[in-house]
DNA sequence: ATGAAAGCGCTAACAA
DNA sequence: TTGTTAGCGCTTTCAT
């Protein structure tokens, strides 16, 4: 009796009916078919938009061989590094009608005990998982999956993309090196990256015959934790002069601790963070960085995931990007060259 | 004749000849009813395990009345606003079986007109919007709609969850005025709440029988703006000595440019943000800002959603949560009081 | 408490 | 170029 009872969705029968065609030909129209004449076209592409019609995912998923939508798994969404590398992704696989869904790992922890979970539930047809893979990851064998960001992978027959941290770190540090610092510490934290980075700076400070000093704040890589970090490094060892953060995030706890300390940057400190996040080109910061090249990570991520998905079985590949330093207003030479 | 080829995924059919009974029960245990012998039950469970078999979801929402999924649409995954939103959101929707799914405004342009169409397609049960809401905002009668964060809602029967802007702005102003400042100037930028809490400063401003003075950017509300119009504040009127920015990141911009003019904060310019978002808490900034209480949004939004979901068509409702000011370092008395 | 059977709205052969 | 016809893997009555 209610006038106002909500319409059952039109679906295709409904459009193919008021086009005056068959079904068939609306799925066609649906999938932009070239062998389907302009008239009959228009007609049902009419239909739709009177009806407004939107076709249905899940009935399209479950007649179809393939869902047309890539799950990227990310950690967090406060870590920004992914947004680029959506960018990239997004990119390279729109002009292939892929589409992208994201899950952030901690948010539908508890309906799904992981969001892989729910992408095989939904039948992507490839996966991006741009966190640290853990063992647990067991993906069907056959589907696509690209490791990104991180060289770790245990995600077996994962192609990898990632920048080259080590080479990175070494770029960061041989950078505060040629500007005459000897006296330059390392801020770690937890993590593979932060283990190939804090390798990459052991590595250029032996090359250049200086000891590494590397210390870490809590265990994790937040602000916080750089903070923390430099406190210990520059109440121990006041002699630094620079500083290189395992990312941006650290190198502003950085800068906090140098302002409360008194040292003004770059003046009386360097610091060098890695990402090149959003946050490190910003006025106040000015942080000289490491680019890692997200959006071109995505790219190839984007690449070898429709490689995949159109070709036959490849081996695995591991794809390591040349990251590259981003020279800003935090990194200077040192006051005294001792 | 190649051993390695991809098995079919398993499917009920599967699951129900594994453990011995049928397809229809099989059903039931993937949706917990209670009236399925315990026997039976662990059969079933340990047959899913012993095939790793996953539900499809496509198959279940084309059977199903209901996706059981949210859509949350963002505008940029770098405003990070909406991170305490979706932490919000997922624990009031979490207990009720529902799970959230998110789109970035700009990410899937391509391929979706709007990732609006996309939540239709994919027949969510409910919709967030937290963004600006736009006059082509058309969404299905009958289906939940929040509008979350703004309360310039334009999207028909859609219920409104926001914080009071104009309130957190007065909160903001007066805590400045009851330090001791009188000459403070406002940062603003483009767009609904930016124009609200423009007012609630002009409100304080004027009860407290003071001049507001407010300057824009470059039209948005990026770090760069608040930079822009801080320069401009603080060149054109220098006997400021607090600023109210229209959000954090703007608040960020108008600290390096108090750094650059050689002003200190907060000795020598206090400075307020807004939203609490997680670069206000650190170290490095210290910044006293206004809770905008995304994480009640969230849940009221939840709350909500929940509601209309299961119960009959109800009346749209407005909610408007009161924001709280979170004192921190980046602001004191002024030197003097003049 | 369990099973049988009819779709949900599409896609993908195949026919015409 | 267009129409016909089976399913895809589930949920959901309705029986039993």
């Amino acid at each position: 009796m209610t006038g106002t009872e909500a319409r059952r969705r039109p679906t295709i029968y409904d459009v193919a009916e008021a086009a005056g065609v068959s079904k068939s030909l609306v799925s066609l129209v649906l999938r932009g078919s070239p062998s389907v004449s302009e008239a009959r076209r228009t007609a049902v592409l009419d239909a739709m938009a009177r009806l407004d019609y939107r076709p249905s995912q899940a009935a399209a998923a479950l007649a179809g061989a393939t869902t047309r939508t890539i799950g990227v798994v990310i950690d967090d969404y406060r870590n920004l590094w992914f947004v680029e590398l959506l960018r990239g992704l997004q990119e390279g696989l729109a002009p292939h009608g892929l589409r992208i869904a994201v899950a952030d790992h901690t948010l539908n922890a508890h309906v799904e005990a992981h969001p892989l979970d729910g992408f095989l539930s939904m039948r992507v047809d490839g996966l991006v998982i741009a966190t640290e893979p853990t063992g647990a990851m067991r993906v069907p064998e056959g589907l696509p999956v690209v490791v990104a960001g991180h060289r770790e992978g245990v995600v077996p027959g994962a192609d990898v993309v990632a920048n080259d941290d080590r080479l990175g770190a070494r770029l960061a540090t041989e950078h505060l090196v040629g500007l005459g610092h000897r006296g330059i510490g390392h801020l770690t934290g937890g993590g593979g990256a932060a283990r190939l980075r804090a390798e990459g700076f052991a590595e250029a400070m032996a090359a250049a015959g200086l000891e590494p000093r590397t210390v870490a704040g809590d265990g994790a890589t937040t602000e916080e934790d750089g903070y923390v970090a430099a406190v210990r490094l520059l109440d121990t060892a006041p002699e630094t002069t620079a500083v290189f953060a395992a990312n941006d995030t650290m190198a502003m706890g950085a800068l906090a601790a140098a302002g409360e300390r008194g040292r003004r940057v770059p003046q009386d400190l360097s610091v060098v963070g890695y990402d090149d996040s959003p946050i490190a080109s910003t006025h106040l910061l000015q942080l000289t960085t490491v680019d890692s090249r997200n959006a071109e990570i995505g790219a190839v991520a984007a690449e070898r995931l429709v490689a995949r998905i159109g070709g036959s079985p490849a081996p695995e590949t591991a794809v390591l990007l040349d990251p590259q330093l981003v020279v800003r207003g935090s990194t200077a030479a040192p006051r005294s060259t001792a």
